[in-house]
DNA sequence: TCGGTCGGTTCGATGACTGAACCTGGGTCC
DNA sequence: GGACCCAGGTTCAGTCATCGAACCGACCGA
């Protein structure tokens, strides 16, 4: 976690899994990628955490390999930063979080649902297609907006967001001006 | 994560996981947790973790339903932390993470093995027995040392757990004395 | 030339974490 | 009774991360 002193001691592969993704934010921020969120003015927009830090994650995360930044404009020179495979293999990760966060944290209704894009059945807890009863990779699932969100966001990202669309799909830049 | 500015606005059962077991040395407790530590001073011995955090973070466990406090003796008055029912659902959240661990952070030897008791099959990385096809209870779970695992640890819950062992059980009182 | 956008960096203030010391209630030993 | 130890904290000063706001430089369009 960045701090003066780390897990060092800590024999155990959750602990270094934790020194990467388990500072604030971060896992915010993987999560908002896997939303197809790329650019640092809509990370920005959407978390609301401070520009020194996201400067200092986006960097952090690129160093470890879970984001890949690169060019995608020449002038001006914009970079986004899009998951990797490291990155894209955290997926069972956010759906453990999400999940027990659905069931566990009591007293509210459903943010999102996550859907299987094949067949449109919604993923069970474990992620898993209960029709076609395999485990659903990220970019075959379709997020949806549930009850329990805000129908009308502040920020331009959270408003892109309010539509169905696929997962890891990037968000429209003339949707977030 | 307790810091002055929560994750507030973000709309997001992620989000809300994260703010009960997203900020430092929290996950590592429940981990813990799963291998048999129930006393206030086994976690300190085994996490280095600083007295007023351990506090600090096994009553806000407590307080959000994840750790049960509960007497073992009554003289001196003597309390454990055990695992409930929601926290024994973030078995499959250290599961996901200790796997993304041990796959994708590089250069490092397994540091425990964990298999299926009933049949003594290791788990896959998805958490399922692949002889027995169902995913694992942490009840049903027995973790063995790895190569990785340094063979004489100076804290003596880290030499308790380099005993194969069964998840939940209580450590021995004896042997980390 | 003027203003605006994007992607940062810099800065002071605030707050969390760290390590060490101290405290309390209850043993045990002699 | 007195000395000492232990488990489980609390308190405290110092350090470090985070926060919010301001600033900056490259580039664009009018």
């Amino acid at each position: 976690m960045a701090l003066g002193k780390d897990y060092a001691q800590q024999q155990c592969s959750i602990a270094r899994a934790l020194e990467i993704v388990g500072e604030r934010w971060t896992l915010l921020l993987v999560r908002d990628a896997f939303y197809g969120v790329r650019r640092y003015s809509d990370f920005l927009a959407h978390l609301g955490v401070p520009r020194a830090v996201l400067a200092a994650r986006l960097q952090a995360l690129v160093d470890a390999g879970v984001l890949d930044r690169r060019r995608y404009q020449e002038s001006p020179p914009r970079d986004e930063y899009v998951l990797t495979g490291r990155g894209l293999a955290l997926w069972p990760v956010l759906w453990a979080l999400g999940a027990w966060g659905r069931a566990e944290v009591p007293g509210s209704l459903p943010m999102r649902h996550f859907h299987h894009a094949d067949c449109g059945t919604e993923l069970d807890p474990r992620g898993i297609c209960p029709v076609c009863r395999v485990p659903v990779d990220p970019a075959d699932v379709e997020m949806r907006p549930g009850a329990g969100l805000d129908p009308d966001p502040a920020d331009p990202v959270g408003r892109a967001l309010l539509a169905p669309r696929r997962l890891l799909t990037p968000l429209d830049p003339a949707a977030t001006s």
